[in-house]
DNA sequence: AAGCCGGGGTG
DNA sequence: CACCCAGGCTT
């Protein structure tokens, strides 16, 4: 049997990884979404400083979401961690602190979808649900040569009942940590040594040579490019910082204060621009740098930014009180994007 | 159904 | 440089 061989490769090549030690359900989930477009390696620092800091749900529903998001910080995708922080609420209150044990009300969880919900009831009740990701994908896709685009609705229905069929009456909390392992280090992404694979002789990809034909996906989008002036205001030591708020990357992150265009602007043009008037009440401001054109890459956006750093006194500036003036230590405190984590880093006061 | 949401590792 | 990573939410 497939599954069979799949956990007897696991038994014997599986890493040692912190959540796998524990059977508690918090546990689980956090290093689940974590693990969300997020690699292992990636994972775990964060994974032990998390919750170490947050050993409980109620110790996370507790907690201020700016807190959260400084524990996320550098992670990326911080719809994650405000999602988090939402569901511990709701556990809290909801299931006064106990973590619900159905696959229907994990499910409800905010940020728990098809995937994570099954991953935890699986790994920690062992409810027989198979969890898809993109390893499961790659590898079933290899196994029985199907050709649906992995992100269409019609692709996720058919991997959907092929997950749970391969998965048979097999052990759902090993199953499914084996297939996904045997995915991420024997059946990856780019060249596997399929002469080593165990399931080689019955893989249709392997024995037709396309291995590197699967799985199939849907076009990506090209990524749109964006330009980010940030002003790096300073004065005696500090900086100006201000929450972004609205529906954008990033939201209820800390950054300087910003103008925004959607074309490349010349010193002039920017200084011209309504944004700039709006920060400013004076004309004979001194620019004391502009950086160099720094491109921040996103998975759908390209994000041009220069630095540009003016000497400030708070008189200059039309409404101060808009903005928060720290130092470099206290930079420490707020979220922050890599973009401005960065720039602050390389700041010598 | 398609677009949006980060950052980094890897070939 | 392109691809992808223990995906999910919004529109």
């Amino acid at each position: 049997m497939l599954n069979n061989q799949i956990i007897n490769w696991y038994c014997e090549n599986k890493r040692d990884l912190p959540w796998r030690k524990t059977k508690d359900p918090y546990l689980i989930w956090i290093s689940e979404i974590m693990l969300q477009q997020t690699r292992v390696a990636t994972a775990i620092d964060y994974y032990y400083k998390f919750t170490e800091r947050f050993p409980t749900v109620s110790d996370l529903a507790q907690a201020d979401e700016q807190e959260v998001l400084n524990l996320w910080q550098g992670l990326g995708y911080y719809s994650r961690a405000r999602n988090l922080h939402h569901a511990a609420k709701t556990i809290d209150t909801l299931y006064k602190g106990v973590f619900p044990n159905t696959y229907k009300e994990i499910l409800n969880l905010k940020g728990i979808g098809a995937y994570t919900a099954a991953a935890i009831s699986s790994f920690a009740f062992n409810l027989p649900y198979a969890a898809i990701d993109g390893n499961v994908y790659r590898v079933l896709s290899r196994l029985f040569g199907i050709d649906t685009p992995i992100d269409s609705t019609e692709g996720k229905k058919i991997f959907q009942e092929l997950a749970q069929e391969t998965m048979g009456n097999a052990t759902p909390e090993i199953y499914n940590q084996a297939i996904i392992e045997f995915g991420a280090l024997q059946c990856t992404p780019k060249s596997p040594n399929c002469s080593i694979c165990p399931v080689n002789s019955s893989c249709f990809a392997s024995n037709s040579n396309i291995v590197d034909q699967f799985p199939k996906k849907s076009k990506q989008i090209k990524p749109k490019n964006r330009y980010f002036y940030y002003l790096f205001l300073s004065c005696s030591g500090r900086f100006a910082i201000e929450k972004r708020e609205g529906k954008d990357i990033w939201k209820n992150m800390y950054q300087y204060p910003l103008i925004e265009s959607n074309t490349k602007l010349s010193t002039d043009l920017l200084i011209q621009s309504d944004q700039w008037k709006e920060i400013f009440n004076s004309n004979d401001l001194v620019i004391q740098s502009i950086s160099d054109n720094i491109v921040h890459k996103l998975t759908h956006q390209n994000i041009n930014t220069r630095f540009i750093h003016i000497e400030i006194s708070a008189d200059e500036l039309k409404n101060y009180e808009r903005f928060i003036f720290i130092n470099k230590k206290e930079a420490e405190q707020y979220p922050l994007p890599k973009l401005i984590d960065n720039h602050i880093k390389y700041q010598d006061f």
